[in-house]
DNA sequence: ACCTGAACACCGTTCAAGT
DNA sequence: ACCTGAACACCGTTCAAGT
């Protein structure tokens, strides 16, 4: 092989990150293997330990893409927000259910529990996770004046937690039995649509 | 080694399990590998593919038992049933919690997404997923006579992926930022408390 | 018939030796 | 100074050869 200086260190971190992200978009998490990456890039296995330091670590970028694009994704039904919000927030799931299906791989990754634990003290990864807990929080504050941000935060994280939780029994196929009937997005809009009607009628939360 | 025939088929079996059961406590799934296994046992690694035909095959049986002593954790709660439909989903939630912190790798093991897709097909599988969702079942059935044990289903796995959710996301560490004060237990109440209440007032589940 | 021992085809990671 | 090539210490799995 030996391609040593045919690409500067910044097209080697791309070259890199293209190579992972086509492995893992094709056979998934299992299928990503240091070895693998390096063939498809033409350099050798130590290459990725110049430029990344370590498979976790790269693991952690291509993680970071999968937030930025599932950021992107969850964005675009918030532009078109309307007054209900159960309904935002029903858009919402469906939009993070979309994300699922169109990325399952990716998203397979994103909460894979092997990664390393000092993941979660880097400020920019929980940056991205804050960031995607924003968009529910924007969508509940106008209804949410009277428990200040303590609150809405508390709401946001249980709501965001609901929807991946149906979202990862699902691919685990253990809503199985009742076959194809109960849907995915019937749940959701049950949980929605309850969770929040009770929420109203509780006076420490609701506006009037 | 060669330790031929020291012991039966059922024998090797428990033998091979058990050293797995203590590598996995003691450094979790990573740590899980046939010849680490098979140094314990004092066999080969064959041994194991003699036994249990695959390394998955071994986890699927881990996961089994652990399946089994979530049950009998979660049924303790149940035993001591009030009227009081929440306070006996927060009961069982509590106990789910408490099984989750004090079995984290088998737990982790448990919902690993590496695991071949064939094992949903498995019917004893499956039946031990069921029998779980029936715990919540059987809490939710006195408030839920009007929907139709469909909806009964369908909201115990709601509640089910909630409680899951809420828990997954917390071992991840995406809760951090608020940190500790962001508690478990307080989540799980408000949702509980919330969802049911929406519940309730909604004329095609409630009771009244 | 059953189980092993050894081999096969891989891993992630490190680091001396070359450029 | 930087990157490679080769080595190290592992993997899961298979199967011919022994008992």
């Amino acid at each position: 092989m030996a391609r040593r200086s045919d690409h500067s260190r910044e097209e080697l971190q791309r070259l890199i990150l293209d190579a992972a992200i086509s492995i893992i978009r094709e056979g998934g998490k299992e299928s990503l293997t240091a070895r693998r990456v390096s063939a498809k890039t033409g350099y050798v296995p130590g290459t990725i330990y110049n430029v990344f330091g370590s498979m976790d670590a790269l693991i952690m970028h291509i993680n970071a893409k999968t937030m930025d694009l599932l950021y992107h994704e969850l964005s675009k039904p918030e532009a078109t927000k309307k007054d209900d919000v159960v309904e935002n927030l029903l858009k919402l799931a469906s939009a993070y259910r979309k994300f699922v299906a169109d990325n399952k791989n990716f998203w397979l990754l994103l909460f894979d529990t092997s990664l390393p634990d000092d993941r979660i003290a880097l400020d920019w990864y929980q940056g991205k996770v804050d960031k995607l807990f924003e968009l529910i929080e924007n969508i509940l504050s106008p209804v949410m004046t009277k428990g200040g941000p303590q609150k809405l935060r508390m709401v946001s994280r249980i709501l965001w937690s609901s929807f991946h939780g149906l979202c990862y029994l699902e691919e685990k196929g253990q809503f199985r039995t009742v076959g194809k009937s109960t849907n995915l997005a019937d749940m959701t809009e049950l949980l929605v649509e309850s969770f929040m009607a009770g929420l109203q009628n509780n006076k420490t939360f609701s506006k009037a």
